[in-house]
DNA sequence: CACCAATGTTGACAGTGTCAAGATTAAACG
DNA sequence: CGTTTAATCTTGACACTGTCAACATTGGTG
């Protein structure tokens, strides 16, 4: 597939991402370096800078991807009408949660201080991001008219908080504070059944 | 008070964490190079290695501090006998989430994936820190017996949540997601309202 | 076919963490 | 007090990083 001359790779923009996603994944966002990923795409040190202005750039670029596909699952879930809304909520509650943990490291790209602090994510990330932000805030107005979440309270507000949970789930997660992972169900179990008490309901 | 000879510093190992905490708080983790610390403490590049094993050891040492202050912070507002449990509780989602947006950095090192991450933390580090997860759990039964908490979910996991709910806020603030500090206020409330809902009174 | 912009290459620079070997001095010991 | 020892500090060196500048190659367009 790589073509066959040799000079021009043909693909180099996806074959970076690709290889520099693998090894974020089994080694870290600390061990990709932009010569080592270069090398093991057979390429030289500065050939990827045509194709991403920074390694910033390169990052964000991953991190797209990931919010992707995490927008897509949330609303495959979500958007599930056969299933009751608690049963939905239950289910997105566990599933924000394992995308984290079978995703340590995107996870941590898309939600980390690594592109979001001091502004250097990408123009582009921005646009993939924040229509996932917004919406966390659409899902959360459902579940409040629902009767899952409490209708007087602010709805940005309480998507916040809501998001805050998992995403503190997540965090204590990755970054190896909580070890035991067997315990994550019983964790979002927990937290789901917290905001529909809150509800009111029974 | 760097004592006269110039050869040997004094207190070379406490200067370095002053001047290091300066460095972490006004220009980020990311900022601080050991050499450049060495040079600012007026003093060759490897000196501070006869008092650091490593740059994570230095480290360490800067998130222990972290601990220290912030569990006898959470101890000032918990043991405060004469305000009510609910304004207890109140003040101390309160307080959490304004630790770490007034020293995101520190808060970054204490809970961050630099230190926890592939068990690079301090064996002092974690001696230091285990306590202040546990005082979470201590204070988390205490809410549960006073009706601010449900009392028939499990301690351990209600302690989980709610702290992954501050953490969660904390991160997103610090990481830069949400860029407007005017509302933390107002998120503290909305979580501590869920939370004291769910509990069931009213 | 000729040209040009896109793409890829080597060379170079400033910066990093950290190890090894030697210099200096405070503290311990006879 | 003098001498040794161990702590502390120094310079030199190495391998690594991201990224810029200048040059080489080539696929697609006029």
């Amino acid at each position: 597939m790589t073509s066959g001359s040799s000079y021009h790779h043909g693909d180099l923009r996806s074959a970076l991402i690709e290889a520099a996603t693998t090894i974020i994944e089994d080694s870290g966002i600390d061990a990709l370096s932009l010569r080592k990923l270069a090398e093991v795409t057979g390429v030289s040190r500065t050939a990827p800078y045509h194709h991403f202005k920074d390694k910033n750039a390169l990052l964000s670029a991953i991190a797209a991807k990931g919010f992707d596909d995490w927008h897509a699952s949330a609303r495959a879930i979500f958007e599930q009408e056969d299933l009751t809304p608690a049963t939905r909520f239950r289910r997105f509650i566990h599933q924000y949660v394992n995308y984290a943990a079978n995703h340590p490291q995107v996870y941590e790209l898309m939600f980390g201080r690594t592109l979001w602090h001091n502004d250097q994510a990408t123009a582009q990330l921005k646009d993939i991001a924040y229509p996932c932000f917004q919406y966390q805030l659409t899902m959360t107005r459902t579940w409040q008219s629902c009767g899952l979440l409490p209708e007087d309270q602010d709805a940005l507000r309480l998507a916040q908080v809501t998001w805050s949970t998992l995403h503190g789930i997540a965090r204590l997660l990755i970054d190896g504070i909580y070890a035991d992972e067997s315990h994550i169900s019983e964790m979002c179990d927990c937290a789901a059944e917290v905001f529909i008490r809150s509800a009111g309901l029974k």
